[in-house]
Order: C-alpha cells, then structure tokens, then sequence
DNA sequence: CTAATGACATTTG
DNA sequence: ACAAATGCCATTA
C-alpha cells in the first residue's frame, strides 16, 4: 500500500539520477537524502528496474562507501562504463574517490 | 492486509 | 580494517 508520500518514488529517483552528469558519480543514499527519504533500498531497486536505458545513468549510482556495488548487466560492465566516461576506479578494491568524483545533489 | 525481498547503510564482533 | 548481523523503505506476491 501506499501511503500519502511515496506516488511514484521510482520516477522521483530517476528525476534527481538525471542531473549527474559524465564523469560523475552519486550513491544510492544521496539519491534518497535529495527525496527527503531513507528509503536507500527501494532506490537500489528502482535502479535494476531501469526502465529508462539511455535516459537514467544508472551506473553512476555507487555504494555510499565508495564501492561500485551491484549491477544488472555485471559489475565489470558498470566499471566499464564509469572509467569510459573519466571515473577512475580502483580495480582491486572496486572503489571510486569519492573525495573527487561524487556529485552532490542537494 | 501480511509476508518476503533487494543494484543499501550502519553497527558489531 | 574487514565480515557478519541488524535495520531500513518501497514494492511485489
């Protein structure tokens, strides 16, 4: 059920996912903070829904650690494609800086 | 409505 | 610092 808040919280992530620009990456909890939320798991999910391929970064959204985390096509994919568009990422460890990378959306 | 689940986060050992 | 346990929220069955 939903309550009075939550009508469309997919959509809500997909809006705030938007704004990240190449070369820059966001976490699952900022993404949640910026809908005033802590719903970081129902973000998580909104993200291997994807329904927007091209339109949602979705593998710009990494793990507030700074882990790359999980993803639908495979987590060397979505390393792939983060380093392609300028992200340096540890391979070892899987870890971005997010001292430099992350972009903030609030 | 209840129970189960996951591309997470935070706390504990 | 790392791994396991616990907590979180919206969605789905």
């Amino acid at each position: 059920m939903k309550n009075h808040n939550s009508k469309n919280f997919y959509e809500k992530c997909y809006n705030v996912l938007k704004k990240v620009p190449k070369g820059k990456v966001t976490t699952y909890r900022e993404i949640a903070r910026a809908l005033h939320s802590k719903a970081y798991r129902a973000v998580g999910s909104a993200m291997h829904c994807n329904p927007y391929s091209p339109k949602v970064p979705c593998h710009r959204v990494i793990n507030s650690s700074g882990k790359v985390g999980e993803f639908a096509s495979g987590t060397k994919m979505k390393i792939a494609m983060l380093v392609k568009e300028g992200v340096e990422i540890d391979k070892k460890t899987q870890t971005v800086n997010l001292k430099k990378f992350l972009y903030r959306l609030t």
